[in-house]
RNA sequence: GGGUUGUUAGCUCAGUCGGUAGAGCAAGUGACUCUUAAUCACUGGGUCGGGGGUUCGAAUCCCUCACAACCCA
């Protein structure tokens, strides 16, 4: 931020600057290390509940809070405090009480958007609004900058780029705020009783891979070498396993050097966990029961409200379908995994979609499928049997040849999560690496690596397993109906011009 | 990457055909001992996102850059 010279600020910011200077130069204090606080103003609405109209309780407190309302009559002031879970009370200064001078200077010294303290008796006014009548009060902290309105609602810009003021003035950004939070506690707490231990893996790599994505490059000086950002924690969750970790999670930031829209962000947490002697319908079930348990610890129901007033239905078994039936049904004839890429391709260009020239026989399907199928797949469906040549980590299908077992768990029409039953035969993993390896020398920029140590780590034998991963801002966009950038207190801006 | 729309007071937004910049809230001064988005009176506040062009004259038309939202890839 700039030194705007004192004298171009705007008129507002400058007289705020002003009353600081003025506050300093009586000897009082504009920002002291401490002020009377007896009770948060949730305690006081908690204790003194059904009071009458104009009762006088008695009881002294101290609370603070935020002035977000003023009123200023002549001997009388009212202002009502905000907390931060957005809590309020009413605090009144009368003549009587205070005196004179500390009625004018809350007059003209205090503002909207200051922080304060406020000692006094608790009472109902005569209108019957619970309040701390005061005795005397402290400012907490001088705002040096207006408050926004409270009535209209901030542009979605300045939502993003000033969550601070976002969670101050909306009672929507509190509480999505306090709702991820709720989601990661039961999210712990269910994988915690399914005997599931929490790990974590590095975010720097040596090597990225676990996923098909373009990675963030670094640098370390120390080790004087390039690092990238993980896009996925996969190789490192399963060499746990490898080492007896029998069902491991984690819960972490990946990052992705890809487009940004309302479902991606470049950086995003993401659960994933691995189970030892489970297979692809366990960890089906095992994700069914985080978003219900999930659901139920936020609403205490299945049928989630959104933020639009909408119920959206997360209960009971979800729907079940292929992959490569719902093709089918989408583009009206019959396709397989063993349909070649020039009868794909036919078939891209009859439904108007622009094909990527690199784009193999496996990834074509799952295009054409994700065109077919755009705007629906709203109620929960795991999509099941995926192509081989795309997922390169998968076990092969058990009945199908030429697809692994793998679903994708669509919700609202976006891909929730994702389950496999893993490849855990060190010398297909191998090749399907290499073969991966050569896409990646083709110019493939999402393809994966050859990770010696990886394969080094399936060698020593990797117990069958099934294994998933769910993106936690999704689960949280799942729930609340918002856009991944509601979901996520600080996601990136590009800095305004100064 | 392509397209569309937007950027005006601290905040949210108007601004007609190109002719001296508007509102509500917020702010300043004064009045008011029961207000609840208090009320009443008066007052101040603008590089109209940045740069360039057309024109006697540009918030308005054109070009360009930045940022944002939405749609498409």
């Amino acid at each position: 931020m700039s030194q705007v010279p004192e004298d171009d600020l705007p008129e507002q910011l400058r007289i705020r600057r002003e009353k600081r200077a003025a506050i300093v130069a009586r000897g009082a204090e504009a920002y002291p290390v401490a002020v009377p606080r007896t009770a948060s103003l949730a305690e006081i609405r908690e204790r003194h509940q059904g009071l009458d109209v104009d009762v006088s309780t008695g009881v002294i407190e101290s609370v603070s809070g935020r002035v977000i309302f003023k009123r200023d009559t002549g001997k009388l002031c009212f202002a009502t405090l905000r907390e931060g879970d957005g809590t309020e009370l009413q605090a009144m200064l009368s003549l009587d009480k205070v005196g004179e001078e500390q009625l004018n200077l809350w007059k003209s010294e205090i503002d909207l958007g200051d922080i304060v303290s406020v000692t006094g008796e608790v009472i109902t006014s005569k209108r019957g609004e619970l309040s701390i009548l005061a005795k005397s009060y402290n400012l907490a902290a001088k705002s040096l900058r207006p408050l926004p309105v409270e009535h209209k609602p901030l542009s979605e810009e300045t939502r993003v780029r000033m969550r601070y003021v976002d969670l101050i003035v909306r009672p929507e950004a509190r509480t999505n705020a306090r709702l991820r939070p709720a989601v990661m506690r039961q999210l712990r707490e269910s994988f915690n009783a399914r005997q599931y231990i929490e790990v974590e893996t590095p975010m720097l790599q040596v090597m990225h891979g676990g996923a098909a994505a373009r990675p963030f490059k670094t640098f370390s000086n120390a080790y004087d070498m390039d690092l990238f950002l993980r896009i996925a924690p996969e190789l490192f969750l399963k060499r746990c396993v490898v080492g007896g970790l029998e069902r491991v999670f984690e819960i972490n930031r990946n990052f992705r050097n890809e487009g940004a829209d309302s479902s991606h962000s470049p950086e995003f947490a993401m659960i994933e966990s691995y189970q030892a002697y489970g297979d692809w319908n366990t960890m089906a079930d095992l994700t069914r029961g985080l978003v219900q348990e999930a659901a139920m610890a936020v609403y205490g129901t299945h049928q989630v409200v959104h933020h639009d007033g909408t119920t959206f239905d997360l209960g009971g078994t979800w729907r079940e379908a292929n992959l490569y039936d719902l093709i089918s049904d989408g583009v009206g004839e019959k396709v397989t995994p063993q349909t070649s890429l020039e009868d794909l391709k036919k078939i891209a260009a009859k439904l108007g979609m622009k094909v990527d020239p690199k784009w193999i026989t496996g990834k074509l399907a799952e295009e054409i499928f994700e065109h077919v199928t755009e705007g629906q797949l709203i109620e929960p469906i795991f999509v099941r049997g995926f192509p081989v040549d795309t997922s390169p980590l998968v076990r092969g299908h058990r009945e199908v040849e030429g697809l692994v077992e793998k679903w994708d768990l669509y919700v609202q029409g976006f891909e929730l999560a994702t389950g496999y039953s893993e490849l855990i035969d060190p010398v297909i993993q191998r090749e399907r690496l290499v073969e991966q390896a050569s896409l990646g020398a083709k110019g493939d920029l999402e393809a994966m690596n050859l990770d010696e140590d990886f394969l080094r780590a399936m060698e020593y034998a990797m117990p069958p397993m099934g294994g998933m991963g769910m993106g936690v801002d999704r689960l949280l966009m799942a729930l609340t109906g918002l856009g991944i950038r509601e979901t996520i207190l600080f996601p990136l801006v590009k800095p305004e011009e100064n």
